[in-house]
RNA sequence: GACCCUAUGGUCUAGCGGUUAGGACACUGCCCUUUCACGGCGGUAGCUCGGGUUCGAGUCCCGAUAGGGUCGCCA
């Protein structure tokens, strides 16, 4: 039988971090033994749980590339879903739940108490058969001592969370429950609910948890916790992915950058370390940095395209070859594409403003005349090329008897309004002889 | 408080009884480049501690310590 695996998130408004990287896991688990990956909605707390609530889980598992077999098509609890087992949304399922609470009443295996029902737990301590951890027994702590029952549907008539986990696992067919280590004490409290229904529990895989830098729990508040953060952050997905895998799982062979079509191939339950890992976002953004080299030039110009329009710079009124152009000279330069537009904005932009601390260093008296120099040049400078440029600038240094860098770097600020960016000369070719004479002009003003 | 999990440089990890303990990120020195990146060559830094087992222990066992998790009419 081929595995049946499954993510179930509660529609909170977030995606965590952590949540991604579990249903990172079990798609993983899912294509690499060709089994079946399923998305279930556990949204019983319904005062709580939204549309919009869903499709932040929705949009998080499609940007991430986490395709489900199974599961709701939209966020829509109501609306259609793919699969035989649903409905995908729990609080379709109440129904499931009831029949099943009343067959445990009835054979005495669940009782009332003050309005609620609770389940009669066992005692004696439960071995865990867990894939990733080992065989572990659970003992009953202290207070599970006094009182091992616990409630399984609250005085108000809603199911909770341990019973209808194990109800729709139950119904839906599951092979393996791959989840967050915070799991690990609740699941003897699951197989003891597997067994009143008299079938065998699924097979467990209790992941690490993914902590703060610092080594704390990774909560909804912290920096990167969140989806969001990456999705709105210029991230690519291809990038977080691969970083995700690494944490908890390696290929063994010294590789950190690695196709998702081969960690799938090698991907494993067994191998998955059991110490929890910490985010490290500077290697996350050196694989952020890897990927956005190596992006195809559509992709690459979309993805710059979008992001300089997020922040309210309109390139539609740039000829397209323009536009390639000065992209072209982004390349491999930044990282994040949130970085863009502060890096290559000067390009899109009418008039520029110049960074205030570096024209104190550069638009000095003595330069003024040199810029001078300089400008003249370019302006015989024809064709307007990279490399006919960098030929006047140099002998322009030359005649006037100092270093390039001396004309570079006042010639980059005034043209770019920024003391780091793409290669000067290129940025020039680009930007054109009107536009840099334009700018070199302006700037002359400027001379303190 | 009880129960459970974990422990290789700052971080992610390789290691599975005998290694000069390997790689990556970060940090750092030099080269390349008159910006910033990229790239190349170096460097600093590690087996938590204490007992066993063994000819021999990062590797196996026990304990301590530390970190994390769980004991809800949250999920």
């Amino acid at each position: 039988m081929k595995p049946r695996v499954r993510f179930a998130p509660s529609p909170t408004g977030f995606l965590h971090i952590g949540g991604a990287r579990t249903a990172l896991f079990n798609w993983l688990y899912a294509r690499h033994t060709g089994g079946t990956f399923v998305l279930r909605i556990e949204d019983t707390d319904t005062a709580r749980n939204t549309k919009a609530a869903v499709d932040v889980i929705l949009d998080g598992l499609r940007w991430l590339g986490l395709n489900w077999d199974e599961g709701p098509l939209t966020s829509d609890a109501t609306g259609a879903s793919k699969g035989d087992l649903g409905p995908y949304f729990q609080s379709q399922r109440k129904e499931n739940y009831r029949r099943r609470v009343e067959a445990l009443l009835s054979r005495g295996l669940a009782y009332e108490h003050e309005g609620a029902i609770k389940f009669k737990m066992t005692r004696e301590p439960i071995v865990i058969h867990d894939l990733v951890v080992g065989d572990v027994e659970r003992k009953l702590t202290d207070r599970e001592d006094l009182d091992p029952d616990f409630v399984i549907v609250r005085s108000d008539g809603e199911p909770v969370f341990h019973l209808v986990n194990v109800v729709d696992d139950l119904e839906m067919n599951m092979t393996h429950v791959i989840r967050g280590e915070d799991h690990l004490s609740n699941t003897a409290k699951h197989i003891a609910l597997f067994r009143a229904f008299g079938v065998q529990p699924p097979k467990y895989a209790h992941i690490p948890l993914i902590l703060n830098s610092d080594g704390t729990k990774m909560s909804k508040r912290d920096q990167g916790a969140l989806m969001t953060a990456y999705m709105d952050g210029g991230y690519l997905p291809e990038a977080l992915v691969n970083y995700l895998c690494l944490l908890s799982w390696s290929p063994k062979d010294n590789r950190e950058k690695l196709p998702l079509a081969e960690v799938v191939e090698r991907f494993d339950l067994p191998q998955i370390l059991r110490a929890n890992a910490r985010f490290d976002h500077d290697k996350l953004l050196w694989l952020q940095g890897e990927y956005a080299r190596e992006l195809e030039p559509d992709r690459f110009y979309e993805l710059c395209v979008h992001a300089l329009s997020k922040a309210g710079m309109d390139t539609n009124t740039f000829p397209v070859a323009y536009i390639k152009a000065a992209l072209d000279t982004c390349r491999g330069k930044i990282k994040l594409f949130t970085e863009l537009p502060g890096y290559a904005g000067f390009y899109f932009e009418e008039t520029v403003e110049i960074n205030p601390e570096a024209a104190k260093k550069d638009f000095v008296p003595e330069n003024k005349s040199r810029l001078e120099r300089l400008r003249d040049a370019f302006a015989k400078t024809e064709p307007f090329t990279a490399a006919n440029l960098e030929i006047a600038l140099k002998s322009t240094a030359t005649e006037l008897g100092v270093k390039a860098g001396v004309l570079v770097h006042p010639t980059r600020l005034a043209c770019t309004g920024n003391t780091a960016g793409p290669s000067l000369y290129h940025l020039l070719e680009v930007l054109g002889k009107e536009k840099v004479l334009a700018r070199m002009n302006r700037a002359i003003e400027l001379f303190g």
